[in-house]
DNA sequence: ACACGCTCCTGAACGC
DNA sequence: TGCGTTCAGGAGCGTG
């Protein structure tokens, strides 16, 4: 499933067919996803130029001449795919493709989503701040402003438990299931420890471990980049290997105990009992 | 103001 | 073999 490190290679492998292009037509093949498509679609896309493209946490901003923005989210299932007209590439459609970018070079870039867990909404750009999406968002760990010193603060104010405070946007803002539960594993922290009861020392490596963990994810999607055409033809996601991720009932790398799984928030969290301890209650 | 749990959706992985 | 059931997950939103 896409994460941060997803969207970032897909921002990356899409930016040469898409920042400083044209869009002839955005076409879309059904009302909606997880939200309706804009209404004025047309309006603001049609014979406009891309002038710009960032990744904002999971989201892909695409900022139109327009002045309109477009706000692309993978959701759990996304891809994009790209056919370049220069390399004679044939178009063929799948199941599931909802939004086609026709380019006025000829290129065509597709969004396919089976479980329409995504969506693609508009707003202006000068208005971007105020977008729900976007308007609640803590900082990026790939941005320099996500220090030791901020996220303790934060966690100070927390009442919740680990996994939940690393999982809340409006604090640290693009980490998801995965990267959560890797980043608990290297910090040898419990994912139930109640965030304010973690010393900031600790915190202070849980920030660099954190950090570790997205760059070089980051840095695996960049280097399956240059072959981003895969057997689909989609482009995004790229096998990685997890230390606790999916892994309940293996072994832990450093410890050769069994890896296990509970559930928090609704959501599995795998962790290792034996490395990743409760500060507090030094429990399982 | 916070913490839950529900919701959207499909396909993969099971179990009988 | 083939059916039915369960589960996964991001994030907004409604409820308690």
């Amino acid at each position: 499933m896409p994460e941060l490190p997803e969207v970032e290679t897909v921002i990356n492998g899409l930016k040469p067919v898409m920042l400083n292009k044209k869009i002839a037509k955005i076409e879309t093949t059904r009302k909606n996803l997880r939200y309706n498509f804009p209404e004025n679609l047309d309006a603001i896309s049609k014979n406009s130029k891309i002038i710009d493209m960032q990744r904002l946490s999971k989201y892909i901003v695409i900022r139109l001449d327009t002045g309109y923005s477009l706000i692309s989210h993978l959701g759990m299932s996304g891809k994009y795919t790209i056919f370049s007209y220069a390399r004679n590439e044939k178009i063929e459609p799948v199941k599931h493709d909802h939004v086609i970018f026709h380019m006025d070079n000829g290129d065509t870039i597709i969004y396919n989503d089976p479980r329409r867990f995504g969506f693609l909404i508009s707003c202006k750009t000068e208005e971007e701040k105020n977008e729900k999406h976007l308007s609640k968002l803590g900082i990026d760990p790939t941005n320099d402003k996500l220090t030791d010193e901020y996220i303790y603060d934060k966690f100070q104010k927390c009442k919740s438990n680990l996994k939940i405070a690393l999982m809340n946007q409006s604090i640290i803002s693009g980490l998801g299931n995965i990267y959560v539960c890797e980043a608990m594993h290297r910090t040898k922290l419990h994912p139930n420890t109640i965030s304010s009861t973690i010393p900031h020392k600790t915190i202070k490596t849980l920030t660099k471990h954190i950090k570790e963990i997205i760059n070089e994810a980051i840095k695996a999607g960049g280097s399956t980049l240059k072959d981003y055409k895969n057997p689909e033809g989609a482009m995004g996601y790229f096998q990685h290997n997890f230390d606790v991720y999916g892994r309940n009932g293996e072994n832990c790398n450093e410890c050769q105990s069994e890896i296990k799984k509970i559930i928090q928030g609704g959501r599995s969290t795998f962790y290792c009992p034996k490395c990743q301890k409760d500060i507090e209650l030094n429990n399982d």
